[in-house]
DNA sequence: GTCGGGCTTGTAAACGATTACAAGAACGAT
DNA sequence: ATCGTTCTTGTAATCGTTTACAAGCCCGAC
């Protein structure tokens, strides 16, 4: 009736507890013993139970990955390569949600030390001395993907937001694109930090000023819409068309965090063919491209900033990449996904999920290496959000 | 150095293990006795540990929940509504990916024996007899989130596909819609023939006759591109289009699997500005409304293949909805990011989510109760891919 | 023939918690 | 003062494994 322990299997086998785990194993014993327990195990239908097995050998073979939102669509790239790393070494993945607060996260560090998993890989989105504190107390490995102090003790792998950043204007300035907007994330949070950072330097290497910075309230699709009336009334004083949105909303003030912010979801602006095709033609100069927002181009932190930022770019009557180009950040599923699919920094999520993994086992095997910090190196996926 | 033990507080407050095992479960004890252990649990940071206690008790307080891709959003609004129950009920979520494959779920029911988890949530794509036998004489309960036979003896929460597409259709038809063709995924998987099924039931509910029906490979968006060919193709003697694209490629034949199939990712045809505004014009009727492929609306099982279909629409020129309407199934998040926002049936993944991870809590309590057999109303959320 | 070494196998002690049971203390009732 | 109840606390068994140690056996070498 109730499952068969291993005591169970011994006596039908008779043979003792210990020969039958050793079997089990893979320990040596005769070929009449292996033969034997095998038999009472198939017989029984015996399955070893985990929560006994890994008391004893202080090991779940569980390892957690723990991330911020898995509705972005950056996770599923990252998760898919830490899966296949870990899984091929014999271990199971958890999965868990943390949401954009670093009290949970540390509240996740510190409850790795109930042992319900062997290893965890966080790539937090915010960070402070709380964090680095439980991370470096942290009685399991642990393993950053994603930026934190040297002190903290701990391997990482990281992107290089900065050198991506350059490739999406190098990009752009080379398709005469020289006008350009950025979209970040929240600039508390360490990609959006090092995002706004890399911009400024990536223009500051063309020589160019940026028409305008809008920080959205989130990583997420919703907040690039809601990012966009500011984007667009912050984008100099051609602007007639993010004028026109203004008069229907409250006036949004550009780099005010609480103007993309105030509410999560605005309504957003409809657009009808007939006014389109009007403001298409009233804000194209004579070379037929539009001064939409005094931008040409839009840099966005991610990929689903970027989504929503496209949405409402079309939803007054701006096409991309004709009147603006728009390039995105992660490359993930979604840039190929949306449409027009979405130019957009390749920062090595794959690669940085797969390393960090790696970086995970090896750290269990052996908890005296000394920690690696690995920055992987992004790339550009050019598709036809960019001319 | 080590983690303390419950013995190491024990010591430390100068009582026995069972008093401190007591106060920690907040059984009886004296304000004195409480207030030692308390002081000595802070002082060693001391945290039980978990598989120490899940063998024990008998009990992990993890879930696991079995996707088929993580990469298809419609898991992302079910996870998150089965997390939110599970982890407010105090039980960890293990999210294991299965893969296309039914062995894969025969493999993970059957280790559920090993006890890592207290619970299943699956939601197979594929259900054969091996299936069902594992679900039944599985050690932990389970829950289908989807269709199994009765027999199994599991709850069971499913959508109502048949339903939902009646209210797909009645939507096409009131638009003035009737020309309508379906992308569906593997016929062989269980919402794959659900849909079929409900397709041919709601057009034969209106008198209908499809116009065309292709199946993709899978229920992705890779699938849904790569079943465009066959979908234009199969549109009818007036497809002028469908035999342009012919043209570049091999000939694809309708309703055969293998024609959308044979490769996972086709060359997609790109669309030149040239091309497109010629195609679209000659594609019309006197009333502007083109006859591209021979239909005028898509349905498509589910929003991945949605998404794929338009995009491929687009690339031989034709405009969702002015030429074709387009209506997915899911409602994910990827509905409302597309362009244009996708017109999706919701067949209420959250719902299905949160109703399964109560049913499984449930059944954990008493595993006596009578199975119960859940169906979940869509609904259809109307965006701007449909006239 | 005896002894030592290498195998195989069994016995029993962990692992770190929970909990049944018993013992002792406190306290009210007689 | 004694007894019985109740409440608190400690001792020890238990969950199902793994594994250190010891015992037994077989074998070849002296």
């Amino acid at each position: 009736m109730s499952r068969p322990t291993i005591a169970g299997v011994a006596r039908a086998a008779g043979v003792s507890v210990a020969s039958v785990s050793r079997v089990l194993n893979g320990l040596p014993a005769t070929e009449e013993m292996a033969e034997r327990v095998q038999r009472a195990v198939a017989e029984l239908g015996y399955v070893p139970d985990a929560r006994a097995r890994s008391l004893k050998v202080g090991r779940t073979f569980q390892l957690t990955l723990a991330v911020a939102d898995v509705g972005n669509p950056v996770y599923v790239t990252m998760m898919r390569a830490v899966e296949e790393v870990v899984s091929a070494a014999g271990y199971r993945l958890v999965v868990t949600t943390t949401g954009p607060d670093v009290v949970d996260e540390v509240a996740l560090v510190r409850g790795m030390a109930r042992g319900y998993a062997d290893g965890l890989l966080i790539s937090p989105i915010r960070v402070d001395e709380d964090l680095v504190k439980s991370i470096r107390e942290c009685e399991v490995p642990v393993v950053v993907a994603g930026s934190v102090p040297a002190k903290a003790g701990v391997d990482t792998v990281r992107a290089n937001s900065p050198k991506g950043m350059l490739l999406a204007v190098d990009h752009l300035v080379a398709r005469g694109r020289n006008r350009i907007a950025f979209v970040n994330g929240p600039a508390d949070t360490v990609p959006g930090a090092a995002r706004a950072k890399g911009f400024a330097e990536a223009l500051k290497a063309h020589n160019l000023q940026p028409v305008a910075v809008v920080e959205a309230d989130d990583f997420t699709f919703a907040a690039g819409r809601a990012a966009a009336p500011a984007l667009l009334a912050a984008g100099g004083p051609d602007s007639s068309r993010s004028r026109r949105l203004g008069a229907t909303g409250p006036a949004p003030t550009s780099q005010a965090r609480g103007g993309a912010g105030q509410s999560a979801v605005p309504a957003p602006s409809t657009s009808d063919p007939q006014g389109r095709a009007g403001s298409r033609s009233s804000a194209s100069d004579p070379q037929g491209r539009a001064m939409g927002g005094g931008f040409d181009a839009v840099i966005c932190a991610n990929d689903l900033l970027a989504v929503g930022v496209m949405h409402e770019l079309a939803a007054v009557g701006l096409e991309v990449p004709r009147d603006v180009a728009v390039v995105g950040m992660d490359d993930s599923e979604l840039a190929e996904q949306s449409f027009p699919p979405l130019t957009s920094v390749n920062l090595g999520s794959a690669e940085r999920g797969r390393r960090a993994a790696e970086l995970l086992l090896a750290r269990i095997e052996d908890n005296d290496r000394t920690p690696r910090r690995i920055v992987v190196q992004p790339s550009l996926s050019i598709r036809r959000s960019t001319p």
